[in-house]
DNA sequence: CAGTGGTCTAGACCACCAC
DNA sequence: TGGTGGTCTAGACCACTGG
């Protein structure tokens, strides 16, 4: 069956291989309607869709224009710094886990992104992100032990999002993010190889399944020079 | 007429008022369609607002959870440092322009952010925000043209952004922004007092019409230790 | 004028959740 | 089991754009 998750990736696919490229108008909504053998509603479901993830716009009139070919790489957290920087200018890069305890959350730390967040059990994981053997990123990482009861060190040094999405079957729904600037801590100084005098991007989150239940916490501490954020708003 | 901005603005009214509680479920689809009057599609596009402003989340089964009762300020630009800290901590706060020229677009600032901008006119805007007196941020605005044929230094001195929209009727679309970090350049050290150690936090956008014409390029750079951005995103 | 997107309806069937 | 949201349809009318 053809379904709004399969036009969906069509559509995704065709705009980000230039069948469909940047500035040009992608076929009209019954057009579409008519090729995927679906109802013009579900065409305009699909089409909202891409216009939420900033690859086209819509103009009254004419069509649905497209205005981005890239996908967005990282969902909830766009930091360009460490992937993409890392990608774009072939770099080598690595990930070192630190340490990994079972600890109560900080709760202080995130209470101006939840002020409802409860101290509550859970996995703590530092790890340094290196670029060119070099240590640019310092990641703090909270982990609820209600959610994930168990995380090994051998999940927590790959990929952890794909342990909790595809093993565990967590539905991550949305996360509030925080951006500031603090001079480098003592562990910052350590870790990183900075002053006192020098300053870290500190970006906070918090991350939240389909029932609306907290369960991670993230404080990264960046390098200055190597951080850089990219974001894509709509007037709402 | 009942419709659909109507229903959108009643329920994000009652969210903020707590008639419908952070925590709380919403009313079922079908009993906000009989409500209302309307249609049950009608209803869900409303609520799909809702839940792509961050305000309710959908649980399947259960209702449309309200986890958020504030409305986000800046749809465009959730700088919280200035307002919004402004107006949480009842700080004085004024802006003063200091130039307004006319100008050719400085294309290269803003190439990461859309590589197919031109070097067209602009009216050039330079202007600082002080907090307590304290300079906090250096705003430059390059307004194009051609869609802004006259900027007056009493508008520039007033909310540009009410002109642009109230008055010229123009339909701001989306945004892109990019957020870094720099050591503060000669005039970031004249006119915010820093020192050529201190770091200022840049963020660069690139505002759009509902055309995709782009009409807007600003640069802010802001005190280190008085910028804070909150960003609320969704898995796609 | 014809084509495009914007809005809305009335009804259908499904998966999920709670009792 | 009954209520909730998720998906989809077929058709209607409107406002806007372009030639």
């Amino acid at each position: 069956m053809t379904t709004r998750q399969n036009v969906l990736h069509d559509l995704i696919q065709q705009i980000s291989q230039g069948t469909y490229a940047k500035g040009t108008l992608l076929p009209g909504e019954n057009e579409l309607a008519d090729r995927y053998g679906t109802s013009r509603n579900t065409i305009r479901k699909v089409l909202s869709d891409l216009v939420q993830r900033g690859l086209i716009q819509k103009i009254n009139g004419k069509g649905s224009m497209v205005i981005e070919q890239q996908q967005f790489v990282f969902p909830l957290s766009n930091i360009v710094s460490y992937k993409e920087i890392v990608a774009e200018q072939h770099l080598d890069n690595e990930t070192q886990l630190v340490s990994l305890t079972e600890k109560k959350l900080p709760v202080a730390v995130f209470n101006e992104l939840d002020a409802d967040l409860q101290s509550v059990d859970v996995h703590a994981m530092v790890s340094v992100h290196l670029v060119n053997a070099k240590p640019v990123i310092i990641d703090h990482e909270y982990v609820f032990t209600s959610v994930v009861p168990t995380l090994s060190q051998h999940v927590a040094e790959d990929s952890v999002y794909e342990y909790f999405e595809d093993e565990l079957g967590l539905k991550i729904a949305y996360a509030r993010k925080e951006i500031s600037a603090e001079y480098a801590s003592a562990e910052d100084q350590q870790l990183l190889g900075l002053t006192p005098q020098q300053m870290v991007v500190v970006v906070k989150s918090v991350t939240y399944l389909e029932d609306t239940t907290p369960f991670e916490c993230t404080e990264s501490r960046h390098r200055a020079d190597m951080f850089k954020f990219r974001d894509f708003a709509r007037r709402l």
